[in-house]
DNA sequence: TCTAGCATGTAAACAGTTACATGATTGC
DNA sequence: GCAATCATGTAACTGTTTACATGCTAGA
């Protein structure tokens, strides 16, 4: 139940409205804790029930901005110090590779190449976006850096890994040296 | 819906029954798609419904040995060939970093600390799977030995990251070397 | 005989996704 | 007047977790 744990954070540094929410989700923490509008609303207003946040201001087309409240911060705090659970991690890319014997070499192959160019990209991406960020901005920046830079050590360790295990399934050997010391391929 | 691709492929090697695939689950896929009993159940239903698998032989204590069928074998293949989709990786961790600035320079380190920590334990945990499976006994292995690279991979990746995530954070620098070049510790 | 392990299932609750539904306001 | 965007919400569905419920069988 973390979704709740991200509203209020948001909500330290300003108050804001649901919609500005969705926003701050779709931009800032986009990577980290995505989240859809029906998702943003509800727990909003059960976090209104429960006063951690309290409705500050209403402004045109029933625009009602949010505001974290003491008890808010509380449970933000107590959070924060709560040591993050280790996550089960589910990943339908290595369940796959679990499975990538059921399937030829070349389509095994085809998979994780398609896999390393995945990791390429994204590593691009980040890298644009670490170049387009005011990192002067303070505050949530100093640690959204933090968090970008896990996500560039991750994607180019993905990439080094899906090109190694490509190279390490058996079968016919890429175009290039054509000697295969270990060719065990069904 | 990835459970039942999971089930599916487990079955390719061997019939199993509910039971037996709850321990596979386990042990083999833990750390990739952990699953829990019910899930298991139900979806050994709803596969068989679908003729995707079917009762193969039946045993003491109502005991259900399924297989797999040639229409799941297709399913299966279907599914490997099928891009694996880009996941959003939610993340507990990284989304408690990005609100660290709420909290004391110290609080903040302890808690990278203790992810350093974590990664650590988790990499020594993989260290010794890998030495404790017989890499001879083929195929699931071959790919499980992929699967496990990449946790050993993941996991250095992410001891090095928070040791460098610890170090930037401001503040009181640790107990070595006295100098503060920037500190902007609130 | 009794315990550990085998074996299957159901129910309720929670988290997350997708789609639908509605309407107000601002700026062109 | 119209389009874009602001703004909030509901409903149905899927996947996951936790807890409950039941009973058989092999071996010590």
């Amino acid at each position: 139940m973390s979704l709740r744990h991200a509203l209020l954070g948001l909500l330290v540094d300003r108050s804001a409205s649901g919609y500005d929410l969705m926003k701050l989700f779709d931009t800032s923490l986009a990577n980290v804790w995505p989240a859809t509008q029906s998702q943003v609303y509800g727990e909003l207003a059960r976090l209104a029930e429960n006063e951690l946040i309290a409705v500050t201001a209403e402004g045109p087309r029933g625009r009602k901005e949010y505001s974290i409240t003491g008890a808010g911060m509380n449970e933000l705090r107590q959070w924060l110090a709560t040591p993050a659970p280790i996550q089960p991690r589910r990943s339908d890319m290595l369940l796959r590779v679990f499975f990538l014997n059921v399937t030829s070499p070349e389509v095994a192959r085809g998979y994780l190449e398609g896999r390393r160019q995945l990791a390429h990209e994204q590593h691009e991406r980040l890298k644009q976006l670490e170049a387009a960020i005011d990192w002067e901005d303070g505050d949530l920046s100093v640690n959204g850096r933090l968090a970008l830079e896990y996500g560039l050590r991750l994607s180019a360790m993905e990439e080094a890994w899906a090109d190694w295990a490509r190279d390490r399934i058996g079968g016919e050997p890429r175009p290039r040296s054509a000697d295969a010391t270990d060719a065990s391929a069904t």
